[in-house]
RNA sequence: GGGCGGUUAGCUCAGCUGGUUAGAGCAUCUGUCUUACACACAGAAGGUCAGAGGUUCGAGUCCUCUAUCGCCCA
């Protein structure tokens, strides 16, 4: 094996070996239970980016584990055809290329030339995924436009539209001019931004009198068709009923009473303009109101803005308040910070306007939803995400579901023209079946992008129909994973609409995780140019290494910030398990007698008790968090395993008998705790466990084990065996480990040179035997002479000592060193120790603790008394001897 | 306005059924190329767990309030 791991040579040639044995298709055991995970599907349009790492690294993560557990394992892959983001796309780089817009070339054209483009690009992000280790069943890979998926929006339109769950309706649609297209509330972003809140006069019809109404958005002072004011309003009671004369219109309109007007915000008097404001809208519809639509489509202003028609929207608010200032009626201009819509895609205003558009009834459609997560069918990762869903789902409106498109499913709708019927039918009809007419017209519009994707797990399946063999396998899937942002965009319409269509949830657990930030804590935006490409980090620091960084430490659903360091600790990480692996293999090799595998399960000497009880306990505690989706923490156990304690402690002291060639040989163990400690990392580190993995296999072999199969990816996952649990043993190494501890930290602080041995005298009552038999290895760690006795009476006085719960350590060496402060240390130990023992006493003498505690608590306290009163005495008599 | 979070070491964060002296990575300080690893080793220093109340034998952990920062929905 090499000096230091080199990912760059190993990541992708590993890849490739992996697919092409199929191991990431499920497998066909029988009787193997499925374990499906369907990936969200990234834009066709967009390149590998952070979330989508961190996202790969956790589902890849879920898949491995239960997939080495023996599940039939399926990850299912995919990519969205993102309407308004590829048609932009798209049309982009039409006009650059051939100098044409897509209303010049025609839709039939254009949408052609969207599919030519996805054949072309359409795959590379998928193809940037596999870098991540990405272990998904590719073969099943599907586009959300594919014929499979259109069958199923089409299912599902149809059968929501006759349950009257769809509908068509005339209301004000949040309106995109510069996507020229309706979008829904969640694709609306709200942003405070410093404007003014403007006061003009209206004056009254007929006297010398004015009301004084307030906004925000004058230019829509020309689409007013009343003024309305609260009836319970003292100042305005006597103007209910009279008229004004809206100024630049000259229009007559009417002065309404409307309790849904607030007496506090502004003047207390309304202007109404029902083509241009939900609330107006409202307003509008109760007292039969006219709608005078002076914005257009293109966010210009209309012929009936009068004067203004043409212009833009934000030149007419200009213009407008020119117009108003010059006849004296703009009465103030007050600073106002205000929460503007925007297009969450273009990042423009949002024009509020009222249009023809197809409709879920949400409030309707969701209530299976909140019922299927109250009953404990779905449960959400972290836990409090169940509020969050509640709050929405109790606070639903109506979903805007068609798009003025020319990219996405055309929504299943015909038009007669010869009798006005309306068709809505999964297969195109040919003719009227009211008037068996040809003249039918498609509806032109398109539907929400997220329609088609709320029903990902069910059209990935092959939904429909029904009897498809992967839907009848797989359905409900078993975990969604996805960024918690999507939460209401995506994973509630999955929910909801996969009960609509089957009666059953789709998956049974969701899974959310945070956002990333920047290493200052900002979110990632390409606007900001703060965004990290994940495939540089790879190049950088290796694909392991940026997973590890990526999900470990980090609690589900937490935001987390990516930085180089935490970077750097997972590439370090990968090359200590290779270097430890690479003496493994070095020490095998270097054996010649055949090493035998029998003794792993029954470990004799008290370091292989020890790590094999140590593994074996972790093996427990990784299954436990993984269970729990704890993979941050699943991650930190594994690490602090693999360096702190088989690093660090089991190969240092293996190396001293491997040298000493005394006693039973620790190469069984040695090899067989990393083999499996392998295992249990490989879901997070796939590729550094995989290539070691093969090493190691070569290096067992000519000791005559061959039962390590063709991948660690297959493999089975590590199972704890409690029987190998031993808390005599690992007390024992904990006493060892504090003895050589001592020693070194006196040597340190002595500023002893290293090539200087000391003497150490340990007295030890509980621990001497196990002490003496681990001579060689204190020894050797902690370059020192040492002596064992049970009898601290027997230790020099002339000495540092340091007093430990097990033992009693005194150091002493030739020269000058400071007893006093070692003396000082020793007091100070003792204060420390007293007032611990006093905080222990009054526990254990209130009888409250004692009655209220569980037994096994005060058990362990009576313990820690009784040790620090041992450890009390030896440090009394230290500090006296001093006297 | 409604909802959900965060506040723990210099920095970034873990700490999920309440139970030893609160942990990690990075940074800092001291020493070391000790034959797996300087992408390393050994040692050290560093915290009133935002504040105040409460529940409890026992609170970083549960409850209430306050401060402050953030996110989501209107």
């Amino acid at each position: 094996m090499a000096k230091a791991y080199d990912f760059a040579a190993v990541e992708t040639p590993a890849y490739e070996w992996w697919e092409g044995q199929n191991y990431f298709k499920p497998n066909e055991k029988p009787g193997a239970e499925p374990f499906t995970i369907v990936m969200p599907p990234p834009n066709v349009t967009g390149s590998l980016h952070l979330g989508h790492a961190l996202e790969s690294a956790i589902q890849d993560a879920m898949v491995r584990w239960r997939r080495m557990q023996g599940y039939s394992t399926l990850w299912l892959p995919g990519t969205d055809h993102a309407g308004i983001a590829t048609q932009l796309v798209v049309e982009r780089d039409l006009l650059a290329k051939n100098e044409v817009t897509r209303h010049e070339l025609g839709r039939e054209k254009f949408v052609e030339r969207i599919w030519e483009w996805v054949d072309e690009y359409g795959d590379v992000i998928q193809e940037q995924r596999k870098r991540l280790g990405a272990s998904c069943d590719w073969d099943r890979a599907t586009f959300t436009m594919d014929p499979g998926p259109a069958a199923a929006v089409r299912r599902t339109f149809v059968r929501l539209y006759k349950k009257d769950l769809i509908y068509r309706g005339n209301r004000i649609v949040n309106w995109c001019p510069v996507c020229r297209t309706a979008l829904s509330d969640l694709e609306v972003i709200h942003e405070e931004r410093e404007t003014y809140l403007y006061k003009f006069k209206y004056p009254i019809a007929g006297e010398d009198d004015h009301v004084t109404i307030a906004t925000t958005r004058p230019e829509t002072m020309l689409g007013d068709t009343a003024v309305a004011v609260n009836p319970e309003d003292d100042r305005y009671r006597h103007l209910i009923g009279k008229s004004v004369e809206l100024p630049l219109t000259g229009r007559i309109i009417p002065i309404i009473s409307d309790a849904a007007v607030d007496v506090d915000f502004g003047t207390g008097a309304l202007k109404v303009t029902p083509a241009h404001d939900p609330a107006d809208f409202e307003i509008g519809r109760r007292h039969g109101l006219d709608t005078v639509t002076v914005i257009g489509l293109d966010g210009r202003m209309t012929e009936d803005a009068g004067e203004f028609a043409g212009m833009d929207r934000s030149d007419a608010r200009a213009a407008v308040l020119e117009a108003l200032d010059k006849i004296g009626l703009l009465e103030a201009e007050v600073p106002y910070t205000q929460s503007i819509a925007l297009c969450d895609r273009s990042k423009d205003p949002v024009e509020p306007l009222s249009s023809l558009q197809w409709w879920v009834k949400e409030p309707a459609i969701s209530k299976v939803s909140r019922e299927a997560v109250e009953e404990g069918k779905i449960k959400f990762v972290p836990e409090r995400f169940t509020r969050v869903y509640y709050n929405w789902i109790d606070n639903l409106r109506d979903w805007c579901i068609s798009r003025q498109l020319w990219w996405g499913h055309r929504i299943p709708v015909w038009y007669c023209d010869d009798c006005d019927e309306t068709i809505v039918e999964e297969e195109d009809p040919t003719e009227c079946p009211s008037c068996n007419g040809h003249a039918l017209r498609q509806d032109e519009d398109v539907l929400d992008t997220w329609f088609s994707s709320g029903l990902w797990p069910l059209s990935t399946l092959n939904w429909p129909p029904e009897e498809a063999e992967d839907f009848q396998k797989f359905y409900p899937t078993s975990v969604m994973e996805c960024g918690r942002d999507i939460l209401f965009l995506w994973v509630s319409r999955m929910i909801t609409l996969g009960i609509e269509n089957t009666g059953e949830i789709p998956f049974h657990t969701v899974y959310l995780h945070g956002l990333l930030q920047d290493p200052s804590g900002s979110k990632m935006s390409k606007t900001k140019g703060n965004v990290v490409d994940p495939l540089e980090l790879i190049e950088m620091y290796g694909t392991d290494a940026v997973r590890f960084a990526l999900t470990t430490g980090v609690a589900p659903g937490n935001e987390s910030r990516l930085s180089h360091p935490k970077m750097e600790s997972g590439r370090n990480f990968a090359n200590k398990l290779w270097n430890a692996a690479r003496f493994v293999t070095n020490s095998l090799d270097a054996e010649d007698a055949e090493v035998d595998w029998s003794v792993c399960e029954s470990p004799e000497h008290p370091e292989d008790r020890w790590v094999v009880s140590r593994q074996n306990r972790l093996a427990a505690e990784v299954d436990r968090y993984l269970d729990e989706y704890q993979i941050g923490e699943a991650q930190r156990i594994l690490y602090d395993f693999i360096w702190s304690e088989y690093c660090d402690w089991y190969l240092e002291l293996a190396k001293v008998r491997i040298r000493s060639q005394s006693g039973p040989s620790p190469l069984p163990y040695l090899a067989d705790v990393l083999e499996k400690t392998l295992r249990l990392l490989h879901p997070f580190m796939p590729f550094v466990t995989e290539q070691i993995w093969q090493h190691l296999k070569t290096a067992f072999a000519k000791h005559g084990r061959t039962d390590l199969g063709e991948s660690i990816m297959i493999a089975e996952y590590p199972v704890a065996n409690p029987d190998l649990f031993e808390d005599d043993s690992e007390l024992n190494l904990e006493t060892l480990m504090d003895v050589v501890r001592s020693i070194r930290n006196v040597r340190a602080e002595m500023r002893i040179d290293p090539v200087v041995h000391v003497n150490a005298s340990i007295a030890s009552d509980e621990a001497a035997d196990f002490l003496a038999s681990e001579k060689d290895a204190i020894e050797a760690l902690a370059r020192a002479a040492v002596d064992i006795s049970a009898n601290s009476a027997d230790q020099p006085v002339d000495a540092v000592t340091v007093v430990l719960s097990r033992a009693t350590v005194a150091i002493s060496m030739d020269g000058d060193f400071d007893l006093a402060a070692a003396r000082d240390h020793l007091a100070d130990d003792l204060g420390n120790a007293t007032a611990a023992r006093a905080r222990l006493e009054g526990r254990l003498n209130n009888e409250q603790f004692l009655a209220k505690a569980p037994d096994e608590v005060v058990e362990k306290e009576r313990t820690r008394l009784a040790e620090i009163d041992d450890r009390i005495t030896r440090l009394r008599q230290l500090v006296g001897a001093g006297d």
